[in-house]
DNA sequence: TATATCGGTATACTTTTGGAAACCGGTATG
DNA sequence: CATACCGGTTTCCAAAAGTATACCGATATA
């Protein structure tokens, strides 16, 4: 009979195997959110106020209206940003960043805090 | 006569283009640090004590020695992670998050934070 | 002597990510 | 009429990241 035992060389002994994907899983969640070559210089312009399309990737050297679609479609995907189309002519559209959307920025903070230590300690020295 | 100024276009107003990267710089390097398959994993095996190569390998299910090995030695560069070899026989190799490994911490648990309200609002929805 | 473990490396491959260029309909501008 | 801007999409291509597999010398174990 085969006990659905922990195993212990599959995960840190402290931690049931469990505990382990439960403590992973939402870490990875909030990385990917910002990882990515553009995705936080995005949300970087869009804390600033609502943008255009075209006025993002004016702002973005380098960015791409592929790149920045695809991303734009994620922040939507994940609540962070809104798009909002205007019945202008020709038609206007506004992206934004959600007051859920916003509720990143102590973590950003805490990136570049320790973002900061770190480059004064080991980039430098390079 | 042109003057170095500040190109309105390619940063948030607010910011001028040195502030802009001076910004995301450290920001992006702290997620250099954490993103990857297997970086996590193996700073969260090594936050529970000093591990051998092969038990570090054992703990992650599909991590190759190749992978693992290429992420010590980052952690190694970055000062995260030490490397000591025992003069036995074989010779013993041991992995430990250094001092300055564990001030990861915070930011581990900032994104882990954000990371589970993240997943109540988002990913389970889906 | 045969087999296994340790701490890796080497080579070749696939997958994921991002980039370059062209293109689209609609509208405005000269 | 030609050209340009807006908000994208499509296609193809290159680079980066990760995987599979085999192998290495040294030592220990049956």
């Amino acid at each position: 009979m085969e006990t659905v035992e922990h195993d212990k060389r599959k995960c840190p002994s402290h931690l049931s195997t469990g505990e382990c994907t439960k403590m992973l899983l939402p870490v990875k969640d909030a990385l990917d959110i910002l990882s990515g070559k553009w995705k936080l210089q995005i949300i970087l312009s869009l804390t600033f106020g609502k943008k255009r399309f075209k006025q993002i990737q004016r702002e973005i050297p380098g960015l791409t209206p592929k790149m920045l679609s695809k991303q734009l479609k994620e922040l939507e995907i994940n609540e962070l940003a809104e798009r909002r189309v205007y019945d202008t002519s020709p038609v206007t559209v506004e992206y934004e960043l959600t007051l859920y959307g916003r509720t990143l920025r102590p973590l950003i903070e805490e990136l570049h805090k320790w973002g900061t230590k770190h480059r004064k300690r080991i980039i430098a020295r390079k």
